[in-house]
RNA sequence: GCCGGCGUGGCGGAAUAGGCAGACGCAGUGGACUUAAAAUCCACCAGAAGUAAAAUUCUGUACCGGUUCAAGUCCGGUCGCCGGCACCA
């Protein structure tokens, strides 16, 4: 009798064996074939390891470890982002410096991690907060400042009133800080942006090269926004002054019954003499100025707004003088600040006329009911109306005429939008990567030199920012004064630091070659390992982390930098998981189950099974304790095994077909975020052994190293118990034959009329006339009625159709 | 409102490419082992009718309709749930 599973014993040693033998350790043999599989690497906070996190990392440690097993030169790296707001916080809280805090969680997530036996290669661990690390982040930084891609402005940003730090668009969630839930203010600062909008369309374009799940393809477009207008120059009535504004219906220009311009269109304050109601329209703005972005579309259900008095614009297409209204519908941040209202077929302009009562004409027919009643906005089956040259054309087909027209009077132009915006860039925090630019009062800002790289973060005495919103690191006098990289003169330093997701913008490009002190990665190594082969992650990483980093990565092919366009070849994205009422994991719900506690209870070959048993990998899925239990005592069924060993490398006669379905299940499902039903093929494997009370030592060997991946410990110490050469991890990969994955002997289900009816059992390649006969054989007198027609659907069904 | 995804037993979930719905697991029920319990092993496990027990029959993949010899799967419509975006002209 084998001695009991002991999983504490056995993970130990194996963990033990792995990190002596330097299992994992990736090679820089490169004439092997390579293949590079990532995970998002985690914030070490100071909770520890969350049962969320081992669902993906397991997933990828079984692809990682099946190619290694395959023969590639496999890279699985694992490192810190350890960058941002709750380290930081923690430190003003408790006085701690945020490094030791860092240093601290690192060390606990790593124990996790190890304890968790993942294969990961922790010789080429990175931390974005290791300045031999963060010198590259702001050497990158430097790229695109001196290639004219980073800029300072005064703008309007999104502030945390609790953090006291300005957010980039992508942070804010339904109008609060997504980190603290703060109420999130405008407010105008002088910012550090990065122009991500001049990669707009290359970011569309790159989607079509890459295999990523379609729901990740379909938000990175949404986000992006990118829509296909024009733009039209009306005119202020009487005056030389144009008003340009955007639109994607320039068919409707016939219908244009007013203008709107948003509050902070600068037409405004320039004819403020003219303007008869100014004082109105002043407090209007500055109402509109008080609100938030997320209460200006929130709470302005109805729609408000101000008539200009005293200005009117001209229609240039039917010389008609129209009204311009001041409204905060209309955006400055997105074409020209600045509409043609249509109001018969646009949503917002029929609500705004209705309440205005501004007038309403139909410029495309085809509405069931009169544009005073409902907007018509059709564009599929409309025709034009009222709209002189262009009556009785499409849509579509006004649309290029219009436009063509519109150019050859000079009066407009087709033009592509993209609502993607700037990427706010600087944070008024300590724990970042200080942004290495110097500003002279001669010079302007000026680029550190790259010799001087990294630009250490000081230390200083308090992490709290200041009241005003400057980083801690303007109060250190010292620090910030220093001399002009340019001039020589006396100048200052850039107190603020750069957002968490500067980091983790590039960091797949460091683990190619971690401890490079001359580069970011050397060219070989990126040339060998880019692109990233598999990249898994978060859907909430998808219009943040995924987008900022392929655009860095663009921009560093643009430099020449890196090998490839796109940086990830694949990308998929796991489901969370849930406590066990289906809620969301939390404190306050007391639902949080700790992964340290299962590996505790059960060992980690049965959290890494459960994981990746409990569910399709790309939904959420609710945490169960008994779920866990099944999976711990299938691995149990898996040890019992060696009990039943009888001898023989081949596979029993009667379970060869099963063998070589089961390698070819588990080989598939391995590929295609299949685990679930990877497993399960598995144990149904095994209760086949149970069955017989028998295994062979050739279907046990098979066994153990098909399970491998998803169970690593408990395999190896069965392979070695067992006597089998080597380790399970050097082995290569079972093969399958495809024709042995088929019974010689075929069950078909025989139906009348589409009704199952009888079984009969056929050799696998039997003659359709065969079939037929043994199937009306077995059906015997349940087969009455004029036969019309026989199908046969070979090795599967028969259905025999007949007339009463 | 728009975009995306999903509705299958008591539960988590299976079902290449339209071909025997419910694999695998959990929970449950019965049995074996045990002085007993736990653990383990074996069997049963969608609903209804039917039977001493079987056999057998009917219904069933959110709902209504369609295509097809055949529909969980394809098409049209309806309802519900989840996620994302949201005055982007």
């Amino acid at each position: 009798m084998a001695v009991p599973y002991n999983h504490h014993e056995v993970e130990k040693k194996w963990q033990g064996v792995w990190d002596e033998e330097g299992a994992f350790k990736t090679s820089d043999d490169y004439s092997k074939p390579k293949y590079y599989a990532l995970v998002e690497f985690p914030y070490p906070s100071g909770q520890g390891l969350h049962v969320g996190h081992p669902r993906p990392y397991t997933a990828l440690d079984i692809v990682a470890r099946k190619r290694r097993m395959q023969g590639y030169n496999v890279l699985y790296p694992m490192g810190w982002d350890a960058f941002g707001l709750p380290t930081e916080n923690y430190a003003i809280q408790n006085h701690i410096h945020p490094r030791i805090v860092t240093k601290n969680n690192v060390e606990r997530f790593k124990g996790q991690l190890h304890a968790l036996g993942y294969s990961f290669d922790w010789d080429r661990e990175v931390n974005t907060t290791d300045p031999d690390y963060y010198k590259w982040t702001q050497w990158i930084f430097l790229k695109l400042f001196k290639a004219g891609l980073a800029y300072k402005t005064e703008m309007p940003i999104n502030w945390c009133t609790s953090c006291k730090v300005g957010l980039a668009n992508e942070e804010v969630v339904g109008g609060v800080c997504e980190r603290c839930g703060s109420e999130v203010v405008r407010k105008v600062k002088s910012q550090w942006m990065l122009k991500i909008t001049e990669y707009a369309e290359e970011l569309i374009q790159g989607l079509d090269t890459v295999d990523y799940i379609e729901r990740v393809k379909v938000s990175q477009k949404n986000w992006i926004g990118k829509s296909q207008g024009a733009e039209v120059d009306f005119s202020l009535t009487g005056k030389e002054e144009k008003l340009r504004i955007y639109t994607t219906r320039p068919d409707t220009l016939f219908g244009a019954t007013y203008m709107v311009l948003s509050p902070e269109h600068p037409i405004i304050d320039k004819y403020r003499e003219e303007i008869g109601n100014y004082e109105a329209l002043s407090a209007y703005r500055e109402q509109a100025a008080r609100k938030s972005d997320f209460e200006r579309t929130e709470l302005a259900k109805e729609k408000t707004g101000v008539q200009i008095e005293g200005l009117t614009a001209t229609n240039p297409v039917n010389g008609r003088e129209i009204p311009i209204w001041v409204s905060d519908y209309v955006l400055m941040t997105y074409g020209t600040g600045a509409i043609m209202a249509v109001p018969a077929h646009d949503e917002r302009d029929w609500e705004f006329a209705k309440k205005f009562g501004l007038p309403i004409i139909e410029v495309v027919a085809g509405s069931p009911v009169s544009v005073q009643e409902a907007v018509y906005t059709d564009v599929a089956t409309g025709t034009l109306v009222n709209s002189q040259f262009l009556d009785g054309l499409s849509v579509a087909e006004a649309k290029e005429r219009i436009i063509a027209f519109l150019e050859e009077k000079g009066i407009g132009h087709s033009k592509t939008n993209y609502k993607l915006r700037d990427w706010v860039f600087s944070r008024q925090r300590y724990w970042g990567e200080p942004i290495p630019i110097v500003k002279c009062e001669k010079c302007g800002f000026v680029p550190v030199d790259d010799s001087e790289l990294p630009l250490m973060l000081p230390e200083v005495e308090s992490y709290e920012p200041t009241d005003n919103g400057e980083s801690p690191l303007a109060a250190m006098e010292d620090w910030v004064n220093t001399t002009c990289p340019c001039c020589g003169g006396p100048a200052r330093r850039e107190t603020d630091t750069m957002p968490q997701w500067a980091g983790s913008s590039w960091y797949f490009l460091r683990y190619t070659d971690p401890h490079n002190k001359e580069a970011l990665a050397s060219r070989e190594a990126l040339e060998y390992w880019m692109p990233v082969d598999w990249y898994n992650g978060g859907m909430e990483h998808t219009t943040l982390h995924l987008l900022y980093s392929r655009f860095w990565h663009r921009f560093l092919y643009d430099q020449g930098e890196v090998p490839c366009k796109e940086p990830y070849q694949k990308r998929t994205s796991h489901g969370m998981i849930l406590g066990s009422n289906g809620e969301k994991m939390s404190k306050s719900r007391g639902n949080v189950v700790n992964p340290d506690d299962i590996v505790r209870d059960y060992g980690a070959d049965t959290l890494r099974t459960y994981e990746m048993f409990i569910g399709a990998f790309d939904l959420s899925a609710a945490w169960s304790e008994d779920g866990v239990k099944g999976c711990r005592r299938f691995l149990e069924r898996v040890w019992k095994l060696q009990d039943m060993l009888v001898d023989g490398q081949e596979y029993s006669a009667d379970l060869e077909t099963k063998m070589h379905q089961t390698i070819k299940k588990v080989s598939n499902d391995y590929e295609s975020l299949k685990y679930n039903t990877a497993i399960a093929a598995m144990m149904a494997l095994i209760n086949e052994f149970y069955k017989k009370n028998a295994v062979t030592r050739g279907e046990y060997r098979t066994l153990l190293a098909l399970l491998n991946p998803v169970a690593p410990h408990i395999t190896e110490e069965l392979w070695q118990t067992a006597g089998f050469q080597g380790r399970v991890y050097q082995t290569s990969w079972p093969s399958y034959e495809e024709a042995k994955t088929v019974e010689n002997t075929v069950e078909i289900g025989v139906q009348v009329n589409g009704k199952i009816r009888a079984n009969i059992s056929m050799p696998k390649d039997a003659a359709k006339e065969e079939v037929i006969a043994a199937a009306r054989e077995a059906l015997g007198d349940k087969l009455s009625g004029t036969v019309v027609k026989e199908i046969y659907v070979p090795g599967r069904i028969v259905n025999i159709v007949v007339k009463p």
